[in-house]
DNA sequence: GGGTATGTCTACCAAATGGTAGACAGATCC
DNA sequence: GGATCTGTCTACCATTTGGTAGACATACCC
C-alpha cells in the first residue's frame, strides 16, 4: 500500500489518544480506532502487539508531553516564588488547552490498574518532589507561608487537575470552559495561591 | 430461598458501589458483582433490569448521599463564615472518608456519557448556587475577602473533584488515599481557604 | 528478474459479556 | 390442599472483542 502522508502508526496513536481520552480506555474498541484511522483492526494489531501495548504507548506520549512542558516551567528562572508557581500553573494548563483529550487521559491513568497508573506517577514524581523541595526552601527563607509543603503540593496538584479534568462539571457554577473562562479561573487561582502562600 | 440478614437488592447495590468505584463501571462485569454477593448473575438481573439500571441506581445513591450530607452542612447555622466553610469542607469529605469507593464513583460520574454525568451536575448545582450566594453576601458584609464568588466556588469544587479524580497521583507527594490521608488533606484545605478568604 | 521484507487485508476463533427463557423451591393466600 | 407469587437457579443465546493465521500486494535489495 502507498504510504500516506502520515505514517500509519502515528495516525493510530493520534486517533487512540483522542478516543481513549474522550470515552475511556475500556469503552473504545480496537475496531473503532481502526475505523477512525480508515484501516482494519488487524493493522492496528500489526503496529501494536496488543491493546495493552497501544494503551501503554498512548499514556507514554501523554506523560512525556506533560513532563516536558511542566519541567520547562519548573526550571524557569524567576526570583519571585509566587511568579514561579504561576508559571507552573500556566504550564499545566497548556497541554489540556491545546488537546482536550489530554484531560481524559490523565483521568484514565489514575483509574487504570497497576503499571499503567504507575507510568504517570513515576514520570511526575521527580517534578513534584522538586516542587516540594522548592516550597520547603522558600518557606525556610520566609518567602512563603509555612505549611506542610507536601500537602500544599498535593492540594495545588489536585486543584489544577480538578480544573483540567472536570471542566464540564464546573459548568455548575456558571463557568464556561473557554479560553476566556480558563484565563479567569487561572488568574483567580493565582491570587488564591498568593493569598494563601504569602507569609 | 430464605431471606438472609440483608435483602439481596441492597447487598448487590453495596457490592456494585465498591467495585464500580474501585475499578470503573466498564471494567466490572455483572458476573463479578454476583460472585461478590454470593449469588448468580441472573439474580442481579432480577433486581436490576439491566446493567445500566444498576449503574444508575448506584450513582443515584452516591449523588443522594453527597447532597444530603453537604446540604446539612450548608444549612448549619454559624455566625462565622469561615467556620461555615469549614463545615462544608468537612461534609464534602465525609462520604469519601467513610467509603473510599465514593471517590472513584465521583470520577465515574464525570466520565460517563450523557444522563449519567448530568445526574451529579443536576443534584449538586443548587447546592453550589447557594454557596455562591452566601459567599456574595458575606463579601458584601466585608466578612470575606472580596473576590468573584463563582470562581471561588469553582476553585473549591475543582480541588475536591481533583482529589476524587487523582487520589493515586497524589501518592507522588507521599500522600495516601486513606481515611487519615484524607483528613490531613482536608485540614490543609481548610487552613488554605482560611488564609485565602480572610478579609 | 528473483527473493525478501513490509504493510495491509480477509477469514476465523475463543472467551467474555449482557441478556432471555423457563424450571423449581418455598412462602402465602384462599 | 391447591393456586399463586417471589426469588433464585440452570441452561442458553447473540454480540462484541481481543487476538491469530495466513494470503496478497507493493517496495526494496542483489
Amino acid at each position: 500500500m502507498p504510504q500516506r502522508e502520515t505514517p500509519t502508526r502515528q495516525r493510530i496513536l493520534d486517533a487512540a489518544l483522542d478516543l481513549f481520552g474522550a470515552r475511556g480506555v475500556d469503552a473504545v474498541s480496537l475496531d473503532e480506532i481502526a475505523r477512525e484511522v480508515g484501516v482494519r483492526k488487524q493493522t492496528v494489531l500489526y503496529w501494536f502487539a496488543s491493546k495493552d501495548e497501544l494503551v501503554d504507548a498512548v499514556l507514554e506520549t501523554v506523560a512525556a508531553e506533560l513532563v516536558v512542558v511542566i519541567d520547562a516551567a519548573v526550571r524557569s528562572a524567576s526570583d519571585d516564588p509566587l511568579e514561579r508557581i504561576d508559571r507552573v500553573v500556566r504550564a499545566v494548563f497548556r497541554p489540556a488547552v491545546r488537546r482536550p483529550a489530554m484531560l481524559g487521559l490523565v483521568r484514565e491513568m489514575n483509574r487504570l490498574p497497576g503499571p499503567q497508573a504507575d507510568r504517570l506517577r513515576l514520570n511526575v514524581q521527580p517534578l513534584v518532589e522538586r516542587c516540594v523541595e522548592y516550597f520547603q526552601l522558600e518557606m525556610d527563607k520566609g518567602r512563603l507561608r509555612r505549611a506542610d509543603p507536601g500537602l500544599i503540593a498535593a492540594l495545588a496538584y489536585a486543584t489544577v487537575t480538578g480544573i483540567a479534568t472536570e471542566p464540564e462539571a464546573l459548568r455548575s457554577v456558571g463557568w464556561q470552559p473557554t479560553a476566556v473562562g480558563l484565563r479567569h479561573l487561572r488568574d483567580e487561582l493565582r491570587s488564591f495561591l498568593r493569598a494563601a502562600l504569602t507569609p
